[in-house]
DNA sequence: AAGTGTATCAAACATTTGTTTGAACGTCAA
DNA sequence: TTGACGTTCAAACAAATGTTTGATACACTT
């Protein structure tokens, strides 16, 4: 009945030409709508695959779930590892491309690269992958934003004011993807495209150096 | 068949039993799984009423969905319009008493109050009563808090940055509603009772305030 | 008492969801 | 050629969804 789905699975991963483009398919129907909004039968139509194709090769719509944010994660592993720990140049520079890179992986419309929208989105709807997202891909970028902050500081306040200071800066950065049909509407000149994503991550930069600069003079003067 | 509900809603109102009933469970179940996880089903259940009561009252689920906006909204009118035009005390205090009235009209778990959830609900998972929303909450808060920025700044910057300057606040503080799973994996200390978001909403005031009185220095100095 | 309109209910309805089934097709080894 | 295996497909399935229906009970008027 399970032929050999479920084991072969890791072998062959990309061999077959259905389980490739199911696996795309799925990210970008995932990362549009969530989870529960995505159908089954639309990711297949889009597949240009049957509609049982899904639960032969991956099991479920949860597994193949599983399965795509595996694989997004893996796709986008080459990107970030080595900008996590790289501990070269200024401090308020490394910030600056922190939030430049994170919000063109949550932002970024044109490549199909939707483990950013996929990580923005389990934290707002969270499905049982979320433990694994935060471990994998959330903490890591939450400890690198805290040593930042410290630097910037120049001194290491309490830990959970630290991790306030880390949730201030990602906060500005994925108001600008959970709000965005809000955002048009309030502003519509406010664009999405590399330029504008560059904008914004620029604000958010500069925004938060200030208060970080201006709160280590207020500790340290007072 | 329609009998008298659809005309007679706006009049009556809630006399009835059943329809008050129905409104007010129906916003607690809005307000926790959004439009589309919830169903008549279950507001029915909990309202104990028939599950035709819904469309016998309200015609239908979304028609139910935006009395209750309506119905949510005008319960929390009282509260705000003073303080989104009072313009005694300091700028920086009044900032301050915004973000804290703003944070717990979205965080606090205890009173009946969904417009805050409603709010931040629509604008990451949209329906068609976001349009009005965004005129009859969003907007005025929006204009509330550029005024407010200007005041603080010392002076008017470009639109665009202006309306960014207030997505900064806002950011921060709608991370703590959708952020909510993650942050209680990454640092469980951070509670939602209303010491707990007294000290969130001081630690946003403080961010950016200070992020505001350095931009303000900066621009004037340089 | 009869009549009228409102409210509530259990049951059924049509649609959509994820999933299962059994047949058909192709490939490759014996 | 035969038989086994992996793959694809149309069709059906069970469960859940929003909605409709027809009957029944109640309140109030005539």
């Amino acid at each position: 009945m399970e032929g050999k789905a479920d084991v072969a699975g890791k072998v062959k991963d990309l061999n077959g030409k259905t389980r490739a483009s199911l696996l795309h398919m799925a990210g970008e129907v995932f990362a549009e709508g969530g989870f529960h909004a995505a159908t089954v039968r639309d990711i297949c139509r889009r597949a240009r695959v049957n509609a049982a194709s899904i639960n032969y090769h991956f099991g479920s719509k949860g597994e193949l779930y599983a399965a795509v944010l595996e694989y997004s994660y893996a796709q986008t592993l080459p990107e970030f590892p080595g900008a996590l720990k790289d501990r070269s140049g200024p401090p308020g520079e490394r910030l600056s491309l922190f939030i430049r890179g994170f919000m063109q992986s949550v932002l970024d419309e044109g490549r199909p690269a939707w483990y950013g929208k996929l990580m923005a989105r389990e934290m707002v709807e969270p499905t049982s992958a979320l433990d694994r997202i935060v471990d994998k891909a959330i903490r890591p970028r939450h400890k690198f934003l805290r040593e930042l902050v410290v630097e910037l500081l120049g001194y290491r306040p309490a830990d959970e004011e630290l991790s306030r200071m880390a949730f201030s800066i990602i906060g500005q950065c994925l108001f600008y993807y959970h709000a965005r049909q809000v955002i048009a509407r309030l502003n519509p000149s406010v664009r999405y495209d590399t330029r504008g994503i560059g904008r914004a991550a620029a604000h958010i930069a500069l925004f938060s150096l200030s208060a970080l600069k201006a709160i280590s003079r207020g500790k340290k003067g007072g």
